[in-house]
DNA sequence: AGAGATTGCTTAACCGGATAAGGGAACCTG
DNA sequence: CAGGTTCCCTTATCCGGTTAAGCAATCTCT
């Protein structure tokens, strides 16, 4: 009871594989009667193509990689890969292309991985997220020869297609909203300071409060896990000269960050103001509802997905650059109670 | 530049096809000193096997499927998904297998999808999640003869090979704790009414307040959101017989649910106790920290992997039961003001 | 030393499709 | 009615591996 081929669809229409071969995949050289006949035996026995069989003769695989770098805790409290992960399958599903998924522990596995995957022909392309500083990913893709696109600002995607959103613009737009309500000292409790875009977010930090002349702009790097937040947090909230509104660079953290404050009897956003990068439902469940930074993740991982196509089709595509993030101001922010009348 | 074949391997070294793929794979039939040759030659030009060819030979596609039924944004919230991920892959990858992942719309989609990954010979096996009642995909997958591991508890899981924790010992556990600390009204707010493990846990709640003679045992079912957990929190707290301990089905309900309450003024856990299933970093970032029933995913999903390779491999397998979720008390919980002193 | 076993390699065939090239019959054209 | 097209299907070959079977040369045993 082995699936069927279509030398078994041949057999019974009477015909020679090459015939069904032409009838299943609509190409012309066979009968309109012959084709119907075919496609019916083929429907009945449930044949589907073997795609061992059909990538052997060139053509794609029909899937792409994608390689994820961090710890089972971090990448579940994440919510951002779960949505770039389904916003990519919607566009790939569409195209009815696989994606194949695995968690690696450091870029030395993660290279070996995509050796592998492209080595076999398991792979068509890959997306590149995480990019860091002077990544060694990108260099041996590009010697791979193989499509990829890089979830990351064009400035660390080097030869590679980028597709990216202007962080620099969020943080702009999030700093000067604050300042206006009268905010002085702002700190940033940030992600991993190798990343490219944590430092693209602390260059536009610096050089925002720069502009608007505030006191001071401390920045804090972490490692995204609320208990680093929550530290970062106390820590900055028990100096002398605390600040009166945190950016956090994800939810989870901001999340911790208020629940600090509320611990410390501060008032939010009263005494403190909180801004959380990644807007989740998580964000609104909290009271007070944490403003944050909205983007339409499943989009962005969509508008990649898309972009990949079109390499692996051979196209030339510049790379793509998605909206920025929106900032959402609910209930976290305000202005500092010292400015009140 | 196209990649390298073992036929090109075979002429540089003046032998055989076969007699590389011999030395290749360990076969005997080859010298010593040919395989060595043939083996430096492979490492030098940097060959790798096709996985087509191999796969095209009888041999397995060396990947397993998982397909997820939910809303991006619900499975971005859900830590549980995205861990299982994770030790799915620790232990494929020490097989070198791969994990081919589709997010779906429904069982439709699901069950369509199987189809075509087995068919195509695309995957050697899959793991089922979220398990309904009397569901559709148990005879479909049976019926394509296709190894398959069940997330879920046996009672769902038809001739399916399962692997469950005992989720009632766990609703045991809890509500009797929170009984001994003096509560007697305790309500549950759970999950998908649909899913199996939510049955279970819907009887095991029922039973354990019928046998400790609890006043009541409201249970309200959800989408698992934030939204939803909140909305059903505020109807709950609402009541003239308001109960004294909620336990919720996830994490991001129980904050939404500590957020109620907080909003209402009652205290955590004076007025209200909490208990979230599924421990994540989020328990303990908000304050008080909650009391959760922690269980260790990543092994969980590594179990599950483990089982199907041994179900690929051709072994019978009668199933797995990985151990309960534990009671890990924290701050929300405690004994209502109402029975102090 | 001759029969038999072992070693080390070969050729041939196969997996399930795609593709190039070929060929017979019908049909059209001049 | 020869010659050219078109239609519809065939045979042959290929993709990159695996596996079975064959066959010299060498080794082993009596």
């Amino acid at each position: 009871m082995k699936r069927p081929t279509i030398a078994d669809i041949a057999r019974r229409a009477g015909v020679s594989k090459v015939a069904v071969s032409y009838a299943l995949n609509g190409q012309p050289g066979v009968s309109e009667a012959t084709r119907a006949t075919i496609v019916a035996i083929a429907e009945e026995i449930g044949w589907r193509p073997n795609s061992a069989a059909r990538a052997l003769n060139g053509a794609r695989a029909r899937s792409i990689g994608l390689a994820l770098c961090r710890p089972a805790r971090i990448l579940g409290m994440e919510p951002f890969f779960m949505e770039l992960i389904s916003g990519i399958q919607d566009e790939l599903s569409a195209q009815s292309h696989a994606l194949m998924l695995q968690v690696v522990r450091d870029h030395t596995e993660e290279i070996d991985l995509y050796r592998r995957w492209w080595g076999e022909g398991r792979i068509d392309g890959a997306i590149l997220v995480d990019l860091h500083l002077s990544d060694p990913r990108v260099a041996v893709v590009e010697s791979l020869r193989m499509p990829v696109v890089v979830i990351g600002h064009p400035s660390g995607s080097g030869p590679l297609t980028p597709v990216w959103s202007d962080d620099s613009a969020a943080v702009r737009e999030t700093v000067q909203y604050l300042a206006a309500l009268g905010h002085r000292r702002i700190a940033r409790i940030a992600g991993l300071p190798k990343l490219v875009h944590t430092v693209l977010r602390d260059r536009a930090f610096a050089e925002t409060c720069a502009e608007l002349a505030l006191d001071g702009h401390v920045v804090v790097h972490t490692d995204y896990t609320g208990e680093q937040g929550a530290r970062a947090t106390r820590r900055l909230l028990s100096a002398p000269d605390r600040p009166s509104a945190i950016v956090y660079d994800n939810d989870i953290m901001a999340v911790a960050g208020l629940s600090v404050a509320q611990e410390l009897r501060l008032d939010v956003p009263g005494d403190l103001s909180i801004v959380a990068w990644d807007d989740s439902p998580l964000s609104q469940v909290v009271r007070p509802p944490l403003t944050a930074l909205s983007r339409d993740i499943p989009a962005y991982g969509a508008h990649a997905a898309r972009t990949l196509m079109s390499l692996i089709a051979g196209e030339h595509v510049p790379g793509f650059e998605d909206a920025a993030a929106q900032l959402t101001t609910r209930g976290s922010t305000g202005a500092p109670a010292s400015s009140r009348p």
